[in-house]
DNA sequence: CGCCAATGGTCAGATGCTGGTCCTTTGCGG
DNA sequence: CCGCAAAGGACCAGCATCTGACCATTGGCG
């Protein structure tokens, strides 16, 4: 029964035919939340958006967030605190289980796509003041941080420099690409050795951005990915 | 009222905080929908899946699915036909009503990153006999295409790319962008001469992949890009 | 010291979406 | 020529979600 009359591509039926959806309001809504959180972009201490204000934003009901905001007051990221100059306030949970970790390839490559991408973009633009101070404050705690957080200041990093290209898009994209590779990074201790050699790369990259060098920018990036990339088919292989 | 204790990145938040729903199931599976027949996906006179298989693809009920079948049938973009070997079919619309454009810049930022890694990526892989064909047949279709179907096998090529790196993400990230730039390309003419370079281009980047010339795609695909980039801002400035 | 604005907390009614079931149409194959 | 399988068409009960309003709490400010 393979085919009565259609021709279709299977690939990109595949591709098209997704799921429209990743799961109900709430899942998703969650999964949001916990992203901001995991990513740092709310950091530790910081206080999450007013509840009607993220409810709008996120195309939610208050209902519906609300009912995600419990579930992570629950689980120990968040604490809300009631009156005026209240709010949600970003925890350090004891135990952060992450999601099962996705296809091992399909993020890797997705990433490589998008940040040597994003890299040479960066590099290509006139930076403003800002960004340029952005990108060395975010190069600093990285190149600065522990074992503890480099993960988020790595990722801090690596998202400062998607939004170097002023690319609301790409930007996005790279964060989702982020935390996907971060449900990978998980699975894997961080090595000081690995950490150090980071550091030297993000440099590198940073570096060229600043100076306008695009060619440079790419290659540094498609480098220090590569490096990662290596080190998680080891530990997943 | 700046920020009462919140050092947010604004642009983060953006990314991360926008809506987790474009519109509702209705909407986005009609959007699915169109998409699968502008991008050419199911060709003019093929059948769609069954109803079944599509709403379970899609992860929405048959009955929202079937809305929206019913509002393309309106529309004049499929015709359904009962019984056994029956099923949804490709018509050819009288008038087809482009959603309006969005963010110019943001669309070619982001489909320069996603295309020039997908060609990079495509070259860098060893392609199966069967990939290679499909290359070869979708540069043939482009290059013998007239001005009224130009725009669909030009996607189905770009497609055929994104598909060459089977990375099912980055396919997706790929057609969803190629929407958006169809979206754009609506608004300007498709003009002969533009049409022969294109195709010089097209042959280019296909040599490169199918050479496993991995620079040479990436470079071919970013010149090929800066053509069309350049005259959709020549014509949407 | 008391008011007030901003925030979280709660609820009821309306609407949207789902899952399941059954009916109708159609054409191939026995 | 008839029965069956595969497809679209239609319906309904129940759950999910939204809308909108109102209540409760808190800390700064007049």
């Amino acid at each position: 029964m393979s085919l009565p009359s259609d021709p279709i591509d299977p690939v990109l039926a595949d591709a098209l035919f997704r799921p429209v959806r990743a799961g109900n309001a709430f899942e998703e809504t969650m999964e949001r939340m916990l992203q901001a959180i995991r990513l740092g972009v709310v950091p530790p201490g910081g206080r999450l958006p007013p509840e009607r204000e993220l409810s709008a934003r996120l195309g939610v009901s208050r209902v519906t967030l609300r009912e995600a905001l419990r579930a992570l007051q629950e689980s120990g990221h968040i604490e809300s605190r009631r009156g005026r100059y209240g709010g949600a306030f970003v925890q350090l949970p004891s135990s952060d289980p992450l999601p099962p970790p996705g296809d091992v390839e399909d993020t890797l490559t997705l990433r490589y796509a998008l940040e040597t991408g994003a890299a040479e973009v960066a590099a290509s633009r006139s930076l403003t003041p800002q960004v340029r101070r952005h990108l060395r404050s975010c190069l600093a705690d990285t190149a600065t941080s522990g074992i503890s957080d480099y993960r988020r200041t790595d990722s801090r990093l690596h998202l400062a420099i998607a939004e170097a290209t002023a690319t609301p898009s790409l930007t996005a994209a790279v964060a989702d690409v982020r935390t996907r590779l971060n449900a990978l990074l998980a699975a894997i201790p961080v090595i000081p050795a690995n950490l150090t050699h980071s550091n030297e790369q993000h440099k590198a990259i940073i570096d060229a951005i600043l100076d306008g060098d695009a060619v440079a920018a790419r290659v540094g990036m498609a480098e220090h990915l590569a490096g990662t990339a290596a080190l998680l088919r080891g530990f997943l292989a």
